[in-house]
DNA sequence: AACAGCAACAACCGCAACCTA
DNA sequence: TTAGGTTGCGGTTGTTGCTGT
């Protein structure tokens, strides 16, 4: 629902000569166009003064940025855009302007208002904010994003106060600003935590892997490998129509740095020539006074609510002191070693939908004789799979903390995905009120409790909320 | 018809990073 | 190296219109 911007300048200014605030006028808006086209973008400041507008800077930015600017798309999220959004927030959290890179023509604050519209809503019906299958593809990217991102001495993120994880998919409440902030936000974090990926060569700062569609992951020459196949769902297929699927991939390694399949450890020797990439920067750092050449992207750069999840379980799979002076690199390595055996077993299994004990023995059996005990056949689901990854992960000998546990045994189950999402008949929920139910709706809803039935529980077709 | 509640949207504010002299 | 200016981002608040009672 676009709003007309009222002519009447009914927001007078506060005394004569002050910088007006409040909606802005056509006439305005004139200006600002007028100016812009003459001037261009940029110096902002200057706007008022040069263009007699009474508006500061940062307004006029703004006005420009969400309002004026050519190519900017009106109207209702089409179907695929809101899937978009959903996805991109599973993995991004709050990075609204990294997710209007991925939706062209559409604003930080479009999108941050889509958002929290919804948000609003889900949780005052008490439903989940993801639907599950967006929870578990959030969940395998942030695995695998941990898998190349391992940082064993490099653990500023705190670990002390477990966060929702999977709390997104319950109906519990979500305040985004809290702790969780903390973990989402990069200027947030401890400048230890800079980021290492590429750079912009002009401004020197991080190129955004979520860039526009026209040249994801590979700017300034950084070159996309297929080399780490990354299982594409059938949720992930809308993607490929009209959405750049890459868009929403795990940072990929390099390709001239890793040929293989097998993630790059976390620390390697310096002699690993890591920097022939233009605009890939190997940071350094000493570690018992040995110099470590560290070719890795912070995975706080793009991480989302469910990456807090990974995160937070990462730091308490990781023994925080590491990072001590007595740790010996070896040491370290091997229980990094074992950490990413583990998680490679847990991100398999829920890949493949076995289960994570079956991938353990036959991972332990390839090297030995057959002494086997029987093996789930059963335990397809989520759940199973998260128990017994916790069982797998005891067998190697992984400390492995409560909270973690609690995580993998409250993984979603079986939870239908909703219509909207699953592409089904979409109706644009931009006036939140209308209901409406497949014809063709799947089987009766397996998990009430959690809203994700077919019935009433997609955001289209939410139940009144009063 | 009046009112309340809500959704959607626009705009502001504070903070942090970046840039440049 | 530093300080001031600029820009970008995310959270919050205010406004408007619609719907239901």
């Amino acid at each position: 629902m676009m709003r007309t911007i009222s002519n009447n300048n009914e927001v007078e200014n506060d005394y004569e000569g002050s910088l007006k605030k409040g909606p802005w006028t056509q006439d305005e808006d004139a200006i600002l166009i007028d100016y812009v086209n003459t001037y261009g973008e940029g110096n902002w400041n200057s706007v008022p003064k040069n263009s007699g507008l009474s508006r500061c800077g940062k307004s006029c930015r703004l006005r420009w940025a969400n309002h004026l600017r050519p190519n900017l798309k009106k109207g209702a999220f089409s179907p695929e855009e809101e899937r978009v959004i959903v996805d991109l927030h599973a993995k991004l959290g709050n990075k609204w302007a990294r997710m209007a890179s991925q939706l062209p023509g559409r604003t930080d604050n479009e999108i941050k208002n889509f958002w929290n519209t919804r948000i609003k809503r889900r949780e005052r019906a008490g439903l989940p904010i993801y639907p599950p299958e967006v929870i578990r593809d959030a969940t395998l990217y942030h695995i695998r994003e941990e898998q190349y991102f391992d940082q064993p001495y490099n653990s500023s993120l705190s670990s002390s106060s477990f966060p929702p994880l999977l709390s997104s998919s319950y109906p519990k409440k979500l305040n985004a600003s809290s702790h969780y902030h903390a973990l989402v936000n990069p200027k947030k974090l401890n400048a230890s935590n800079h980021y290492r990926g590429p750079l912009n060569h002009k401004k020197n700062q991080p190129i955004s892997l979520y860039g526009s569609s026209s040249n994801l992951f590979n700017n300034n020459g950084f070159v996309i490998s297929n080399n780490y196949a990354r299982p594409v769902s059938h949720d992930y297929q809308y993607y490929n129509n009209g959405f750049n699927t890459s868009s929403i991939m795990p940072p990929l390694a390099p390709s001239s740095v890793s040929s293989s399949i097998t993630p790059p450890d976390s620390v390697t020797p310096a002699s690993s020539n890591v920097s022939g990439v233009d605009g890939f920067m190997g940071a350094s750092s000493k570690v018992n006074n040995e110099q470590y050449e560290v070719s890795q992207f912070s995975p706080q750069e793009n991480i989302g609510l469910l990456g807090a999840l990974v995160v937070d379980g990462r730091s308490i799979l990781r023994n925080n002191k590491t990072r001590s002076e007595d740790s010996t690199v070896v040491a370290a390595a091997e229980k990094s070693s074992n950490k990413r055996k583990s998680i490679v077993i847990m991100e398999n299994a829920l890949e493949r939908g076995t289960t994570v004990e079956s991938a353990l023995k036959k991972k332990k059996n390839s090297g030995k004789s057959s002494n086997e005990t029987p093996v789930s056949s059963s335990g397809t689901g989520k759940k199973q799979i998260a128990k017994e990854a916790s069982l797998a992960l005891e067998e190697i000998d992984v400390s492995w903390d409560d909270d973690l546990c609690s995580l993998l045994n409250n993984f979603p189950t079986e939870m239908p995905t909703p219509e909207w999402y699953s592409g089904g008949d979409h109706k644009a929920e931009s006036s939140g009120r209308e209901t409406h139910q497949q014809p063709n709706a799947p089987p009766p809803p397996i998990d009430q409790e959690l809203g994700w039935n077919n019935v009433g529980t997609s955001w289209n077709n939410m139940p009144s909320i009063c």
